[in-house]
Order: C-alpha cells, then sequence, then structure tokens
DNA sequence: GCTTTTGTTATAGTTTTTCTATAACAAACA
DNA sequence: TGTTTGTTATAGAAAAACTATAACAAAAGC
C-alpha cells in the first residue's frame, strides 16, 4: 500500500495517515486479517519518526478498526463486511458530518448536488456491491 | 443566535465557533445581508478572548461566507440561496468529504445507512425546498 | 468637529500539540 | 539465545492555541 503525506499541509501527519488507512480500509484495499507495516518500517519508509505513526496506528486501535500485535505487526480487525457498529457510533459520526455538510450548503451547493456528490463517492466503495465472501 | 461552545473540548475554540456559524447559515437561521455581534461582544458573551472571535470570523471571511465591515460587524454575503460555487470549492470538499464518508464505511455502516443519514441532514436544511424568495 | 465604537495590527506570555530523538524493557518469534 | 517489535519514558524544538494589553485608523453618531 502506497501512503503520500503532505509534510506542508496543515492536517498533522499522523492524521494523515490514519485517514489514508481508514480510505484504504474502506475501498477494499486493506481487508479483514491483512497486517500493516510495523511502526519502525512503516516510520522508515514514509521518512517520519517511529512515534508519529505509533500514534496513528493508536487512534486506529482506539477507533476499533485494527488490533496491535506483538510481533505480528497491526492487524485490520474491522472492515466494510464486520457488521454495523454500534448505533452510539453511528449516531457520534452523523454528527461530524452534519458540520460538513452544513458548509457545503452554506456555500450555495444545492442539497441534491451535494446528495450526488456523497452517492458518487459511496459508490466507489466496494461495499456497495453485496456480493462479498462472509469470510 | 445562541452558540455554545465546549471548552474542554479537543476541537478549537475558533474552529467550533465557525462551525456553529456555518451550521447556523445552512439551516437559515443565518441568511445574506444579516449582521453578527462585533467580535468584542461575541466575545464578551461566550467569555472568551476577542482574537479567538477574529481568528473564527477570519475563517469564514477567507471562506467567502462573510464580510467583516468597519462599523456594521460582520456580515453575512454568501448563504444557500446566493447560488453555487466554483467547482474549484465544490471539488476541494468532495475530497475532504471522501475522508468522512470512508471513516463510515470502514467501521461497517453500510453504503446505504450512510446515504440515508446523509439525506436525511440534508432534509433539515431549508434550501432543500426550492420555494424560497429570490431576495 | 468631537467622541465612541470597531476592525486591525502588534507584542508578549502561557499552555498544549506536534514531531523528533534516544533509550530501555518485556513479549514474541526464529 | 538472539533479534524484532510494541510499549513506555524522557526530553527537546517548533508550531498552534489562547489569552492579555495596547495602539491606531476608519466609520458612525452626536
Amino acid at each position: 500500500m502506497i501512503v503520500v503525506l503532505d509534510v506542508d499541509g496543515e492536517v498533522p501527519l499522523y492524521q494523515q495517515l490514519r485517514d489514508r488507512i481508514v480510505e484504504a480500509i474502506a475501498d477494499g484495499r486493506l481487508s479483514a486479517g491483512d497486517a500493516l507495516p510495523t511502526t519502525r518500517q512503516l516510520a522508515a519508509d514514509l521518512g517520519i519518526n517511529m512515534h508519529t505513526v505509533n500514534k496513528a496506528y493508536d487512534l486506529l486501535r482506539r477507533e476499533g478498526l485494527i488490533r496491535l500485535a506483538r510481533r505480528t505487526g497491526a492487524v485490520v480487525i474491522r472492515d466494510a463486511s464486520t457488521g454495523p457498529p454500534p448505533d452510539e457510533v453511528a449516531d457520534e459520526w452523523e454528527e461530524r458530518a452534519r458540520t460538513l455538510l452544513a458548509e457545503a450548503v452554506a456555500k450555495g451547493l444545492a442539497p441534491a448536488d451535494v446528495a450526488r456528490r456523497v452517492q458518487r463517492v459511496l459508490e466507489g466503495f466496494p461495499a456497495g456491491s453485496p456480493i462479498r465472501p462472509t469470510a
């Protein structure tokens, strides 16, 4: 998996890394059971510090997306096929989504256009097709 | 307009304030031409520093949502009825939306459920109803 | 004109966050 | 046994966040 970080961007490096991995899980490039590079390996590949990678992994762990094994490295434990999250998680997500959707509407994007764009992005995620092995 | 800020939250105060104002514009509580409190007044009301309010206003100004008049205070210049933004703005928004949508899918929310939730939020914005005065 | 209000800008200080650098330890594997 | 890895600790530098004061010019009301 190739990850590109914007060192000069406003978004913290660990947040960017977390976002890229989340996107990789969403679009199927990473599935439950897949292993991620070790923190030292990924840090070396990206040219950043080990603790920055560690912080990104820790975020993903607290979100319930990965598990940090001793020697195996990080392992994906939850993906689009793992089943729905608790209502609490979904509701908290919706609250954050509300702010982003409000921005689009406030800037003049018609709600129908917003919905169209959202739909198009969602169709890019393989979870949209119901044909998936249960394993 | 009543604004509540979470002082102990992880989101910066100026960002929270900016978000609440964007939401107020999106759901019609603020319209083009409406005046916002002066920075000093709002800072006093919220019990925060003037510069923190100033930073929020500056964000909104750079987003093209408000205008900062000398004595009139801040004025809303763009809302849901002002017309669509440039494609560039819409595309940049979609890129950020992609990350948030990926998170929902990665955590197991079915794309159909995500679309449903988005639809429901959008319907809460009055721009959804096409019957609006052109003024 | 004069006064007051307001946005703007500047300086400065504290706290928190971000990122890096080193190091040590225990668990896990070959 | 020896090596790798996650984990934890400490420490430092840089940037961000927030506050506090102050001064200035533009704009409005008097």
